[in-house]
DNA sequence: TCAATAGTTCTGATGTTCCGAACTATGGTG
DNA sequence: CACCATAGTTCGGAACATCAGAACTATTGA
């Protein structure tokens, strides 16, 4: 398996970080990954409030997050190590990442329309 | 003409935010209304960059941006007044427009990919 | 070598986006 | 009022994106 792309962090665009955040299901899937500093993907994240992820997609989801620069992944034997890269982003785009999360925290704290 | 749908400040979601503002153009139309405080849309942003959009893509993005929560817009006369809703956003996700329009601002200040 | 585990790619159904053409709404002029 | 011009919306089809099941690949362990 060739070594998966990771854009530098030059490379990183807004509307990237924006698009792969707008699922609010890949942004719970990061702010796991950025709460945990590394997690056991995919199967550890694979389930999001009370539905499970299909693997397919959770595979799609994981590149779409990587190929913004917001993760990094390595493989580690047979599975996947997911990193935040919140760091790097912050030194680019400052209060960006913390802005987007601190967002879905406070409307998955409210009552919802569920 | 039924009035046009506003979201109150309160249904507000992060999501729509995010994906209304994950497309540049559309990103960059908000700036140009954030920034002027009250334009006179559609025909005064129509142009971002070199690119003049058309006019049904252009209601399209104003209708995104409209449901999202991200302006209001009314109607005066023959025209169509769009306002920035930046002030009440900030109140209910603070930060959140500030440093997503950082981050297009500093994009477009370095040299870019084209 | 074979099985198990972890994740990826393929594929087709479903949904979204884009934009020209046709349409609607408002205001001005005679 | 009839008519035109202006500003924006809606329609419709082509192009593109997303979702998830099935089939596949890669790695480890027995």
């Amino acid at each position: 398996m060739r070594p998966l792309f990771h854009p530098s962090v030059e490379e990183v665009r807004p509307e990237a970080i924006l698009h792969a955040l707008s699922d609010p299901e890949r942004a719970a899937i990061f702010a796991e990954i950025s709460g945990a500093g590394c997690v056991q993907a995919c199967s550890a994240v694979a389930v999001v409030g009370d539905r499970t992820i299909p693997k397919s997609s959770l595979s799609h989801d994981i590149k779409v997050l990587r190929e913004a620069g917001l993760i990094r992944c390595e493989r580690h034997g047979v599975e996947m190590r997911n990193h935040s890269r919140c760091g790097e982003i912050e030194g680019r785009f400052p209060g960006l990442l913390a802005s987007i999360l601190s967002a879905y925290a406070l409307v998955a704290r409210e009552p919802g329309v569920g």
